[in-house]
DNA sequence: AGCGCTGTTGACAACGTTACCAATCTTGAT
DNA sequence: ATCAAGATTGGTAACGTTGTCAACAGCGCT
């Protein structure tokens, strides 16, 4: 598959050798600097392409001291949610000849700070996090850095530079008053994985006051200690319909948990909305296309990825701004 | 939020001067190389935390001629395949302070030319790529670099140096004998976005080609333009029963096609499986938790990445190795 | 011929770190 | 007290690239 002593990476320095010229004439022939001969090209191209030479852009970064990195930090990979983000982040770093140096830190703040620190080292042109909750350590060490800092997902707080996201408090009013519109009495709510991602506790408290201040107080929150997904979602609202019978209607900390109860209702004949209405949250493609369409309230988390690395390339942008990308109510037709 | 003159990123001159300690010494420290005394050592983290000081990897990456990247290129990140396998790469690197760099070629091999050069250029310590059919001018570059290589997804073919994934063909072929020996003689296939992962292509082939063997020949083949999704394919399966009434089961190129065409089924008011069998591919929650449980083809994507992965860090077994994971046929309710 | 252009090429130093070697200081055994 | 072995610290030179400046050719103009 390759011999024995496998080859040196060629470096711009072999080239000039080859090709006969110096090596800065390589180097700018590779980055397409102006001002270069057809011939000088012409000879250094086949040079570099007889040595399969590729620029080593460790050494470049250090002299330049820019890269072309974007460091990306995320909770987790597991939901449907961080990937949309990281696609729409993608889908315009690619764009820029930036690339996604990712890490992940399932929702554990001691790895947010290991992660950022490995990030930086690389010195990336800028920083996506997620969430507005960094450490007291995290924040220093990012202020220090001399890079755009855009955090993204929530808006209600205090950005260290740029925020992408949605307000999710007040999404969750919207959640309550809309159940309470719509004539439902006895609201429960169900979460998961010990709401890990702190928005989704804002939401089941903002949720909560809402519906106390309305005068229909939450029959019960209903927390699973397991992650996130359909079978959870099962499940717990098995467990809640079973020792709550009078709930008439629950707000899913996710979609996945929604379609979970929507399975449930489903196979156990209770009607929807007739016995128990349900509402999710995010807006995932299963539960728009569900039999029942789920109602939902429906996230631009692509968008998000996409606001957040387009803030961080127009640097000036990226001071202070807060980018409230809102959310939309899909009422479906589960409730 | 940061005054006017932003100060520059401190080096580890900067941190040894304010220590009174050579550079070296902060080196060591930072790296916690042994031999370091407890008065020095707190000297060293005093200064360095004072000015917020970040190693930077990019010089010690030049220096050391190694780093802590690995590159992956992956087709997409829209389905939920490769946030899966991802997360599964992510989890095993991060055990061992390694972070991924991440391409994105949307299936285009001229793109996939330049995301590899680009990733290339940062010294990665290794590569994992998707599929075994790049171009050649993709494979010369690789193979002139000194790095371990992993294909994932496939293992029917050569790889470069190691693959992991499973047999397409031979699972597309095991579908088809799913089908005839349930009792199914009227079987279609639907697919999406032109068939764009080439493994599709293979799977659709060996399916055909197996029934053919069988006498019971597919009766049709549709292939959508749009991108695979839930919505997509309760069109097609629409369009198709619409028009071939006598099929009575039908092979999904992935799961989301197939829990489309369930959904529709569902609406219409369509057995399954008495009017039609469904068969997906790929294994995701959804279709296991739906209320009719889907027939697929699970396939272990995390375990992928993770073995992907820990192929790459044992370098030595990164020559040659091919590892066959598997899948596992689960019959579901849905034939 | 001499002048100032523009276009093209090269020499050299530097980016921030670490490998290598040398220097110094301890420690404990003789 | 002396010496060897080890522990601890520092000086110097690279790693491969690119910014800066300088050099030189060819051109048209006076």
């Amino acid at each position: 598959m390759q011999n024995g002593k496998l080859p040196e990476r060629a470096t711009l320095r072999d080239v000039a050798r080859l090709a006969g010229v110096s090596e800065i004439s390589v180097s700018r022939v590779m980055r397409r600097a102006p001002h270069i001969s057809d011939a000088l090209r012409e000879k250094v191209v086949v040079a570099a392409n007889t040595l399969g030479y590729t620029p080593n852009r460790v050494a470049g970064a250090l002299k330049t001291a820019t890269s072309n990195l974007v460091a990306v930090v995320l909770p987790s990979m597991s939901n449907e949610v961080f990937p949309e983000v990281l696609d729409g982040i993608e889908s315009v770093l690619s764009g820029h000849g930036l690339c996604p140096v990712l890490g992940i830190t399932q929702y554990d703040s001691g790895r947010e700070l290991e992660v950022v620190r490995e990030l930086l080292s690389w010195s990336p042109v800028g920083i996506i996090l997620t969430g507005l909750d960094q450490d007291a350590a995290i924040r220093r060490i990012l202020l220090h850095q001399n890079i755009p800092i855009v955090q993204i997902m929530d808006v209600e707080g205090t950005p260290l530079h740029a925020a992408v996201g949605i307000a999710h408090g007040q999404a969750a009013r919207d959640a309550a008053e809309l159940l309470i519109e719509r004539g439902y009495r006895k609201p429960a709510y169900i979460g998961a994985w010990a709401e890990r991602p702190s928005r989704s506790r804002i939401r089941r408290q903002a949720f909560e006051a809402r519906l106390a201040e309305r005068g229909h107080p939450l029959v019960t929150a209903q927390i699973s200690a397991k992650k996130s997904s359909v079978q959870t979602g099962a499940e717990v609202t098995q467990a809640l319909l079973a020792t709550h019978p009078a709930v008439d209607a629950i707000f899913y900390a996710n979609d996945d948990l929604a379609i979970g109860g929507m399975f449930h209702c489903m196979k156990s004949g209770l009607a929807i909305p007739g016995d128990v209405g349900l509402l999710g949250f995010n807006g995932i493609s299963f539960g728009q296309a569900a039999p029942i369409q789920l109602a939902t309230i429906q996230t631009p988390r692509f968008e998000m990825g996409k606001r957040a690395a387009s803030l961080l390339i127009e640097k000036n942008a990226a001071k202070g701004l807060i980018v409230d990308l809102g959310y939309r109510i899909s009422v479906g037709s589960s409730l």
